[in-house]
DNA sequence: TAATAAGCGGAGCGGTGCTCCGTATGTCAA
DNA sequence: TTGACATACGGAGCACCGCTCCGCTTATTA
């Protein structure tokens, strides 16, 4: 993620705090797709200091997300070592689906940066990507998943669940349960519970 | 889906054709959100007669889209009749995937539809989501499918994976194995090859 | 306290979906 | 063939969007 720069006028900090803090409730509110005049309104500012804070949606995406994904990546390892490799990945699998399910539609954001590397979000996401390929292989290794998949379709899979749920609340209610269908559907024959 | 109304009047009906005509290769090109005023354009016909012909974007997927999905609610009754329950909702679910991914971001639309009966989408498309679910039903009876899933959740899946594929070239590529090991995933236990 | 770098804010551009209504034209009866 | 009229056309206009640009304000520092 990529560091706070210390803004040198203090009113520019505040007004770079302001921002962050409208646009985490008008993002939950209204979904990653939410207006950025209305967060700057909402903020009580011009809408090019929201545009100087933050060039892109995804820059502003990345300051309210990027240590959230940062720590995703380091519970990896965590969960690597502290447990076994099929209960570690769903484990952490959960977490992420979590996260992306935070606004509504950031799992399109997320999908979108795979391809973008000028993204601010490419590389903390690209890290937690990472992360959770590693996962993956150890399960693999161990055993206990499928052989036939690998992280970018792991990645796809989870980020398809968050997405629908944020697509109809009959839908939305089942979330864990449908993460459930897809983890228990990779899981090795051999292991099958 | 709703009843083409014969046009009352000659140029009425050429419009309408050629605005239909039009749609389909810009939302190939461009996705399900493809600007409407760019259609109207291209058919060389005024924002309003676009409109007035299609008065909403889902009016215009449906009559494009609409045959399709009542073509689809039929086969579903014809793999029931000639193939075992497991194959017939496999091959069917393939199909609907298929044309699911006709346009980009087509499956957020039928996703909402599900939750908007005042959208014209919402008839062809809920019939379609029926016969889909008899099926499921069908290989559920027969024990080849896991039974603690329903049409909604198998709907939504189906539809996650064709919406995740349009988001990255990448995953694109590998549709068809996503699929795979969604449908796969589904398999009573018992069941599993 | 005055100079100045830093930051602010919103007008403006080109796009979107959608409505509304004055105008043109296909159709049909005389 | 020729009107008269229902039907359909087309685009101006409204409110919104993302994004840029630049004249003005203000916090900071000497």
């Amino acid at each position: 993620m990529a560091t706070p720069p210390r803004a040198r006028r203090s009113d520019a900090q505040r007004n770079r705090d302001r921002l962050l803090e409208v646009a985490r409730t008008v993002f939950e509110e209204q979904g990653a797709q939410a207006s950025l005049r209305d967060i700057a309104r909402r903020a009580e500012v011009g809408l090019g200091t929201l545009y100087r804070h933050f060039p892109t949606r995804d820059a502003l995406l990345d300051s309210l997300l990027g240590r959230h994904f940062d720590a995703l990546a380091a519970q990896a390892a965590d969960l690597a070592a502290a447990h076994p490799p099929r209960e570690a990945l769903t484990t952490w699998l959960r977490a992420f689906a979590a996260q992306a399910a935070a606004y509504q539609d950031l799992s399109a954001a997320l999908m979108d940066t795979i391809n973008d590397e000028t993204s601010p979000l490419h590389a903390s996401c690209s890290a937690m990507r990472g992360a959770g390929a590693r996962l993956l292989r150890d399960a693999q290794d161990a055993g206990d998943v499928r052989p036939d998949v690998d992280g970018l379709e792991l990645f796809a899979l989870v980020n398809a669940v968050a997405w629908i749920t944020g697509h109809s609340p009959a839908v939305a209610a089942r979330r864990d349960h449908l993460l459930d269908l897809v983890l228990d559907g990779l899981a090795a024959p051999s292991s099958r519970r």
